[in-house]
DNA sequence: ATAAAATATATAGATATCTATGTAAATAAT
DNA sequence: ATTATTTACATAGATATCTATATATTTTAT
């Protein structure tokens, strides 16, 4: 929810207000750890690399394939023009490469090169103390479960934002 | 971790990629329903608030007191400026206002304004259809576990963000 | 008492995002 | 076949955020 994303300095640790609703908190908890997890994330990433822009060659390496600009935008849920840019910042680290589709002229290839390849293997290497992170937690949260729950929720809401679900 | 917010067009409906460490595909769906969340959220929100906005207004409502810049922003954690900026927008609509202490010449108090408090009131009427909507998961979603978790997800990641337990 | 350090907020500049719109290419309609 | 519509990407302008820094005030040290 965004405006939620409030931390409490008062006594307790619930996050959110008295006054919400449980879903609500459940809400507010999900945007504060989006924004620190975020952050983590961030902070190790090497070479001016913005989470973005990590986001599009991780996806390009292990798809092991090349995607067009408004499927990458779909597949990471932002604005057209938004991902326009990012692979334009890619291109101009010589990370990815953007041609023109032989078969559709409006069509634009993005294709990772050895370069954003060797770059990908790099960053998934200084990102090791995210998973050491995470395992450490792994005691105290049951990750399966959680995930189910989170999984069900995104459905609700991908049905609420994109309309009668247009989730696959 | 926002660089994973990644949606599957594939064929399953699991977020992240096959590769992910649960872990990272909890953080996917995380960033997924966040930012989902604060896009049915926004578009709920009238008189042209942000999110940000209406969290200040909220907020200020609630705890019935006047607090500081720095206050607030420590709560929604966001930097001095963004608040000040926030702060500022609520002025210019005269949702608050900002007096230099009494004792200190430094702090600034927000404290919301008679039009704020109806302005929160009215959107928090506009608000309406999300409560329903969340009453609507309700059947398939355990929220009091869920948050239980997702409670505790939060508390390590603040004390891996902001050091040795910064969480008071 | 004065100078130095710390604190609260504001300003400046950079970046990532969004919406609206322009341009070029492909498809559909006549 | 021509024209109109749709589609894919780029550009422009607006906004919210961040970091770095300036300014004013308070607190601390000497």
């Amino acid at each position: 929810m965004a405006s939620n994303k409030e931390r409490r300095i008062e006594s307790t640790s619930d996050a959110g207000l008295e006054a919400d609703p449980i879903a609500f908190k459940v809400m507010t908890e999900i945007d504060m750890i989006a924004s620190m997890a975020t952050t983590v994330f961030e902070r190790l990433l090497p070479e001016n690399l913005t989470s973005a822009q990590f986001g599009v060659l991780n996806r390009l390496a292990r798809l092991g394939m090349k995607e067009t600009v408004s499927e990458l935008a779909v597949a990471f849920m932002v604005a057209q023009p938004t991902m326009s840019s990012t692979v334009k910042k890619l291109v101009a680290k010589r990370f990815v490469t953007m041609r023109v589709s032989k078969t559709d002229g409006r069509v634009k290839h993005v294709a990772i090169t050895k370069r954003g390849l060797a770059c990908r293997e790099r960053t998934v290497q200084s990102l090791s103390p995210l998973y050491a992170m995470y395992e450490a937690m792994a005691d105290k949260l049951e990750w399966a479960p959680m995930l189910m729950q989170l999984n069900t929720l995104r459905h609700y809401l991908e049905t609420e934002v994109y309309g009668q679900d247009s989730a696959e």
